[in-house]
DNA sequence: TGACGAATATCCGAGATCGAGTATTATCCG
DNA sequence: CGGATAATACTCGATCTCGGATATTCGTCA
């Protein structure tokens, strides 16, 4: 009973299906995409059936049956165990209940931004900016037109959740073009000077501050 | 020169960091640590190694040298390629103007909510508007502090990003414990009304809204 | 001076991940 | 009725990822 690694949450969607009842994985694949749950958690058939095997070797769930249909592949059933289902839950609590560092594409494009020349960074956040709000445009869309079939909310509450970091990313990007733009953002003097003089041929540049007086190189840099 | 994968930032990360010099690779980590990217850039050795392995593959950089000095094991020194360069640049690009889809922990947690009973839901919502309470805290006694020594907004532009969005989250969280209590959230009588069935000792229950009209699952019923 | 921890610099193997492949049956369309 | 497409159910191997070893040197404090 090896301790169960809660790296990837289709583990813990596979539990939740299991919880309900006893299902064979293709078929568990079948569930999370018929209510859509693959838009909010990864699923190929490569690691689900990995996952599985995982969740077996730590008695989360139990092998209950292969089945074997004409000349089909065989399809092997499983259920949730009691520790399984005690699991779901505390992964699921601890999931709610303590937010994790998340690693953002976007968030380290930011980080590295100062190698794109200011125009190119305004253009692009431009760009950003208007593929956001087609996204959230269709994300409405779809909400409001289907209606969810008469799915309450409780059951897509994850894509509200979605949506809302999408407007206030958007919100955020248009107020980043107009500093940049009105040139108010701190350092941009030296982010303009860096790219003309390598517009001008001068090949070095650093898009670290180390160059205005301090040098603290193996000491300062921390924020403690 | 297979075509390389942009699935891992920190090999954005390496190139921009040999864009400016060439380097080995524990000074490359060395310099994103003072710089303070690896909270936006996921970094660990292990990967470091085989990150700067695959971008050599495809000859984006190329070793330059390898130093020993006294007894201490080999340096590798690495730079940049022209074709590197111009892959750091297209890549960046793309990631600053086109969102992609991420897959966040609390969004999977988010869908599978039901799971939980609606009291639990609300408890552990609640510890996780004060965890966020505190950390937004933090983040800004660490801006505001140290400001930065003296580094300018733009280099840290990406904490800026961070802490919106857990703002942003932080407010959408409180409005969805409120909607929880005061019972405006749809579908909340179907979620109460399961988890009594269940403390009741029945023990089958369905975290979708399939119950009440249009029964499509699993496209044939029970397989069994 | 010599013990101890921290820093330097890299390597390794177990496990995770992914997309593509396989082999069969069901469905549709004229 | 026959051929194309989709759906079923899983398997495989190449790559990626990570945490922890490894081996050396530097600083420091008694």
């Amino acid at each position: 009973m090896a301790p169960r690694n809660r790296r990837n949450p289709l583990a813990l969607a596979v539990l939740s299906c299991l919880y309900e009842r006893p299902m064979h994985p293709y078929e568990v694949a079948q569930t999370l995409r018929h209510r859509v749950k693959h838009e909010s958690i990864r699923l190929n058939y490569g690691s689900l059936y990995s996952v599985v095997e995982g969740l077996e070797r730590s008695g989360l769930i139990s092998a209950r049956e292969t089945v074997r249909e004409g000349r089909r592949p065989e399809r092997t059933v499983y259920e949730i165990t009691d520790s399984g289902a005690r699991e779901l839950v505390e992964w699921l609590s601890d999931l709610v209940s303590t937010p994790v560092k998340e690693y953002l594409q976007f968030e380290a494009a930011l980080s590295l931004l100062p190698v794109l020349a200011p125009e190119e960074a305004v253009d692009l956040l431009g760009e950003r900016a208007n593929a956001l709000m087609v996204q959230i445009a269709m994300r409405r869309g779809a909400r409001a037109g289907a209606e969810h079939q008469g799915l309450p909310r409780l059951f897509t509450i994850e894509d509200e959740y979605v949506e809302m970091l999408q407007e206030a990313e958007l919100d955020w990007v248009e107020r980043l073009v107009k500093e940049i733009e009105g040139g108010s953002l701190e350092g941009i003097e030296q982010w303009r000077a860096w790219h003309e003089r390598l517009a001008a041929g001068n090949g070095s540049m650093a898009p670290s501050a180390e160059g205005s007086d301090d040098d603290d190189e193996t000491t300062g840099g921390g924020t403690a």
